[in-house]
DNA sequence: TATACTAACTTACATAAAGTAACTTAATAA
DNA sequence: TTATTAAGTTACTTTATGTAAGTTAGTATA
């Protein structure tokens, strides 16, 4: 592949950020910890793709995943501080959002 | 698929974002208007996926095609004002790349 | 007149990522 | 002994992306 002429900090940002769930799972994240199957429910994403994705994140330093030896076990996830510091980036696409897309717009598809 | 309990406006702007190519496409473009094989070699994405991410992002009035009769044929790539109006997303996704980011772990396979 | 050149695509085909549904594991409760 | 639950994993299909070669239109050159 050709090579960018983009700074690679910025890439590897936006690599991170244009890999398909990643942005709506740290959002969801963003309202506080929470489990697996909340996360699963709230974005509507499958768990094959959850699980690959929490672990991606987790590996970057962007999710924290904290094990309690209940039963069943309890696995909560949460955002480090790394991950916390992306929520202006969040708070200004939901700006965005509101002010540029039209509810009408949205194919519903599904 | 499940249905997810976000916001819709929300959800598809991240939809955008979270296209492959789409935000370098777009961050290449808040430096002024351009031609496609200046954008091509600029962010290293093939013809292929230029053209078709170009047709999307003009579909969603984000980028605006303008056509000059030279010869060759010169066509011009600008932002629209919806397109300039993520700016401040860029911006803080560069800060947040600028600190979180280190240079060492991004891969370096191509 | 025939061939070459250039930007901006498009087509055809191979590989990688995502979607879907069924299955697994471990601890404990009925 | 069977059932229950959270948190995954596996197997398989469909969609998206990567790659390279081909197309088009308007000149310019041999």
């Amino acid at each position: 592949m050709k090579k960018s002429q983009l700074c690679p900090r910025f890439e590897e940002a936006m690599s991170i950020l244009s890999k398909r769930w990643t942005g709506l799972i740290i959002y969801q994240l963003l309202s506080g910890k929470q489990r697996f199957c909340t996360i699963e429910s709230a974005i509507g994403i499958s768990g094959r793709l959850l699980s690959e994705r929490l672990k991606d994140l987790e590996k970057q330093g962007i999710v924290k995943r904290d094990i309690f030896p209940e039963t069943p076990v309890r696995i909560e996830y949460s955002l480090t501080e790394k991950g916390l510091a992306l929520e202006p980036i969040m708070k200004e696409l939901e700006k965005w959002s509101q002010t540029w897309i039209e509810t009408e717009a949205i194919s519903t598809s599904e």
